[in-house]
RNA sequence: GUCCCCAUCGUCUAGUGGUUAGGACAUCGCCCUUUCACGGCGAAAACAGGGGUUCGAAUCCCCUUGGGGACGCCA
């Protein structure tokens, strides 16, 4: 049978990194094994599900490079192959309707908590074959007696007593189905073999065995993943962590650097750390799935980002730091186009801002000087050796490295100083810093005529 | 509280009965150096605890401890 696994979001907010990483570990999957990925939207909370939120999540996956088979589905859309299978399950007395109003399930729920008991239905409608009416739910038989026992493919064997379980609600008053019920039928529809997700549905999985089961519907195989806690060993919250996915964008980390680091975050291939999509795809497999929860590390993220800037020629992401040299306001055009950078920013940027704001001084001719490395280079007498400089530079034949970089040797000797002594005052006025890619490749970069200026603009503030 | 699950350096992990317990991030030191970086070399750093099983346990079993998850007319 072809594979087929399935990323099933609630649209109740963006795509979070631990979501992130169940799509890509389920479209791994799939693609590994030539078999389908799909999308399912589990919108049956009409009180909290938003188009928006759809939208975003599915940018979320097309940035991360992560694409789909099939039109999404939406689970409001099949409302009537729910309730078909609903009156077919109430005929058969596998569910039925249940009256209990809130009130009185609630302080069900306190009495037992307060008896230091599991809260549980307490079966009451079961067996009162009450008819539809405006309030009623529909709930599960649940069976009675004996347990759940499925094999789970990163955690093995996990049972379950069907005593811990009680008769779940199929479908609420409003007629919309509950997530256990539409994600078990959808899933043998829609013919998933293998559903992965965070391992906090394990205890959701025997539920939908059941109802699965009760139907004579075939069982998929499950896989969970561990959770991703945050820097404190937490659950990851929307409240204190960085979550939203295209959060990452903005912060200037590559799409495939975040699926990378992910990847790696519960899943293993010996001690490789780095892999290309391709490779991730040729080599990842359930077995070497870790059952540990793991922590997120932002320090490693990034160390992994950088890896990626630096392989430029690899990995195309000119256009994404076109966007952002924009953003800060800086004119592309007045400065040599982006590819020809790229080998003298790429290894010293941890992500695209970085780099953006490293590149900046030769997007604009505003330069803005870090003044306590102004008073502290721009020695005295330093403005003569500067001069002599600027005169050699616009008396150049060519404009190569190798020849700038002889102009500076030779006025260091001239005038018997250090290297840094020169070449930081340059450096300041060619970028307002001290810190910059080697000064011959600041100068060839800026180019002759910007270069004479900046230097002059300097020693006249200076002097 | 009840149930389910988990447990190797600070972090991500390799390890599937016999290893000096390996790699990576982070940290620290040294080297390189034209500033900041990059890079190179090196150091420190772990099998949660206790019982078994076995000639031999990080690896298998049990208990304890710790952590996570679930217990909704949320998903």
């Amino acid at each position: 049978m072809r594979i087929k696994t399935r990323f099933a979001p609630s649209p109740t907010g963006y795509l979070h990194v631990g979501g992130a990483r169940t799509a890509l570990f389920s479209w791994l999957y799939a693609r590994n094994k030539q078999g389908k990925f799909i999308l399912r939207v589990e919108d049956t909370d009409l009180e909290r599900s938003t188009e928006i939120s759809t939208t975003n999540i599915l940018n979320g996956l097309k940035w991360l490079g992560l694409d789909w088979d099939e039109e999404p589905t939406l689970q409001s859309a099949r409302i009537h192959r729910y309730q078909e299978i609903l009156n077919d399950m109430v005929d058969k007395k596998l569910a039925y309707y249940c009256d209990c109003s809130k009130s009185r399930l609630s302080s069900l729920r306190e009495q037992q908590l307060a008896e230091k008991i599991k809260p549980k239905y307490d079966n009451k409608c079961r067996e009162r074959n009450l008819k539809s009416s405006d309030n009623t739910v529909i709930r599960f038989s649940n069976p009675l007696n004996g347990k759940v026992i499925f094999d789970d493919l990163v955690f093995g064997k996990i049972s379950v007593d069907n005593s811990e379980l009680d008769d779940l609600v199929l479908q609420r008053s409003d007629g919309m189905p509950t997530y256990n019920f539409a994600a078990a039928i959808d899933d043998y529809d829609m013919e998933i073999t293998h559903v992965i997700r965070g391992d906090d549905h394990i205890n959701n999985t025997p539920k939908q065995i059941n109802i699965l089961e009760a139907l004579a519907f075939q069982v998929p195989k499950f896989a969970h993943l561990p959770m991703i806690l945050n820097e404190d060993g937490k659950r990851m919250s929307k409240r204190h962590d960085a979550v939203n996915v295209m959060q990452y964008r903005e912060e200037g980390i590559l799409p495939e650097a975040l699926l990378n680091y992910l990847v790696r975050l519960g899943w293993s291939h010996n001690d490789q750390e780095i892999f290309s999509i391709n490779e991730m795809i040729k080599l990842f497999d359930l077995a070497n799935v870790n059952k540990a929860s793991a922590t997120f590390s932002k320090d490693k993220l990034l160390w992994i980002n950088k890896n990626y800037i630096q392989n430029f020629e690899n990995i195309n992401y000119i256009n994404e730091l076109e966007d952002i040299i924009k953003q800060i306001g800086a004119d592309i055009k007045l400065g040599p186009p982006l590819h020809k950078i790229l080998p003298f920013f790429a290894k010293r940027s941890e992500t695209l801002i970085d780099f953006a704001k490293d590149c900046l001084f030769l997007y604009t001719d505003k330069i803005e000087y870090n003044s306590p490395s102004v008073s502290r280079f721009f020695t005295n007498g330093i403005q003569t050796s500067m001069n002599k400089v600027v005169d050699m530079l616009e008396g150049a034949q060519g404009w190569s490295l190798e020849e700038i970089s002889q102009i500076i040797k030779s006025v260091i000797k001239m005038d018997s100083l250090k290297f840094p002594q020169l070449a930081q005052p340059i450096r300041i006025a060619l970028t307002g810093d001290t810190n910059s890619p080697g000064i011959a490749e600041v100068i060839f970069l800026v180019g002759k005529e910007r270069t004479v200026a900046r230097i002059n603009a300097a020693i006249r503030l200076n002097s």
